[in-house]
DNA sequence: CTGAAAGCGCTAACAA
DNA sequence: TTGTTAGCGCTTTCAG
């Protein structure tokens, strides 16, 4: 691996040259700049990001830190945050943590000793919160989708008690009175939200609520069914933790005889590519997930000193999409 | 952010003796050691892995560069990648590049000027290849399910050959004679292998061959149907491309008022979470994915120095998965 | 067990 | 436009 020292000496000239002329060719004009810019070319010669970093700059990484990253709502997050990041010259580099708390802290703690410029950052649960801060003193440190209590960090996300709110009002509206909630684990933000959402539209109704906790997967969904669909008086609807969740719901039904949405409809978060193709296609509460990742990234970035983020957007909606479920 | 200075400061000891102590405590026993380790706590010391790598380490961190991430096939491959980064003290940090060759080759680029110890690569397309070789003699590279033709780069894969030819015998068996193919793109070798193998089984049985190529999405899926689920004779089975491109077909069938898999069968690759909860379920090639990325990464780990790889399996068998769609 | 000194590859004043 | 000099934060000989 050719250094800056090599190319500076097949050019003759001094390592600072290289380093400038490299740095900023249109600058220079003379044959120096043309023998640097060969002997450069001919070594195959990259500079050191690491000496680049040590030396001042930053590292051009940006972590996005999520739990899962094969739930593709995650995907769609990374995807929104790389168009800002790319605008930057940074790259999204995507760590999943498989909810693993002690993964999740160890993968922040190596991204902020690699002087990354800031970080992205969905929790799995509040426990991380102390930790998180820790590192906060030293990266700047942006939430996605799910805030971190008795912390001050801030947060683009959806505004989930609405959202599940105007979902619960859906179903009442289509003439449910069981409608049950089977949530995401309580021990995220969003999850929490979503209920008290869910909660107040059903309380205003006068009708019991009923949460069920479950998590934020296919297999959690078909699982929290099986507690759900056996009953005497099984729900007529489900208001589901996410799509994913949604589909496992699906599943369940049918297992159990029960046709969808007639003898129980389903109701989803997020609108991933699959809800509209599953059978029936998922009514869902649609999340603008690439903006999430946008938003965050840019307002990451300008902590960092990269554009501005004054009118960054920290709160979204969600948007009820009508399909066949429910 | 604290420096190795500030703790030898603090501990009233050389910078050296800070370094030796935090890098193996165990070693040491007097009362320094009680210092300095205080000293650090105290200071909330973090040594900057950019300086360690610079000063003769390697970045910590392993890339796994993938078309598309939103592709939960990927994910699963990060999964088994990770476990065994994991055990090396290492993370893989996922770069996803939308199938941009450019990103893709931006990705790589950045990789290895940060001095990774390796990079674990899926091309997206075959034209790459010129450059991905470039950057294999700086950091040791190794292909994840596609190889790259022109090119001595080792991959680990998927007999895709062979697995397309069990998947197409598998429809034969089943009575199907007008067999369609909806292949991925023909730029990925192993959109181009699975062709081979279908086109073999389709050869020998004395029928006629028919590919439409796609791409490895939902929405590719179903744009391919568009063209097949119309004409006089349409095809009595598929063999897509993917899952993914399966999930598309599956509603392009019911759009065009086709019963699968007694109209048209349908046959996935993969064997996504998704497959076994889509109605009907999907008949699929279940490829190991995560045991792909975990032999993968233990390939370009031995490379890199970490650990040993001489039993590493290159070949994987996919396993045909039978369920109603075909 | 500990200190001194050199060096990893690069950038950034400061002079010339 | 170019060279000189320091220095980023750490590890690692080599002495003591």
């Amino acid at each position: 691996m050719a250094t800056i020292a090599d190319v500076a000496r097949a050019a003759g000239v001094h390592r600072s040259t290289v380093s400038r002329i490299l740095r900023d060719p249109k600058a220079f004009r003379g044959e120096t700049r043309t023998r640097v810019l060969e002997a450069a070319a001919r070594l195959d010669y990259r500079p050191s990001r690491i000496a680049q970093a040590l030396s001042g700059g930053a590292s051009p990484l940006v972590p996005l830190v999520v739990p899962d990253i094969s739930n593709p709502f995650f995907a769609r997050v990374a995807r929104g945050a790389e168009e800002i990041a790319r605008a930057a010259g940074l790259h999204i580099v995507v760590c999943s943590t498989g909810g693993d708390v002690e993964a999740e802290v160890a993968y922040l703690q190596a991204m902020s000793d690699l002087d990354t410029p800031c970080i992205l950052f969905t929790p799995s649960a509040d426990t991380v919160a102390a930790q998180v801060l820790s590192i906060a003193r030293h990266t700047a440190v942006v939430l996605i989708d799910r805030s971190l209590p008795e912390t001050d960090l801030r947060c683009v996300r959806v505004d989930h008690v609405q959202a599940a709110a105007a979902g619960t009002q859906h179903l009442l509206t289509r003439g449910h009175r069981r409608v049950v909630c089977v949530s995401g684990p309580m021990s995220a933000s969003s999850a929490r939200e979503r209920v008290a959402g869910y909660q107040t539209v059903m309380d205003e109704a006068g009708l019991p609520a009923q949460v069920v906790e479950g998590d934020f997967t296919i297999a959690g969904g078909r699982h929290a069914a099986a507690q759900l669909f056996v009953g005497g008086e099984p729900p007529t609807a489900v208001l589901a933790a996410n799509d994913l969740c949604a589909v496992g719901l699906l599943t369940a039904a049918r297992e159990a005889g029960l046709r969808v949405p007639d003898d129980v409809a389903v109701l989803g978060f997020d609108d991933l590519d699959v809800a509209q193709h599953v059978n029936p296609s998922l009514t869902t509460l649609r999340q603008p997930s690439a903006e999430l990742g946008g938003q965050a990234a840019r307002l990451a970035l300008a902590d960092a000193g990269f554009g501005d983020g004054s009118d960054v957007v920290l709160t979204l909606q969600a948007e009820l999409i009508v399909r066949e479920s429910a």
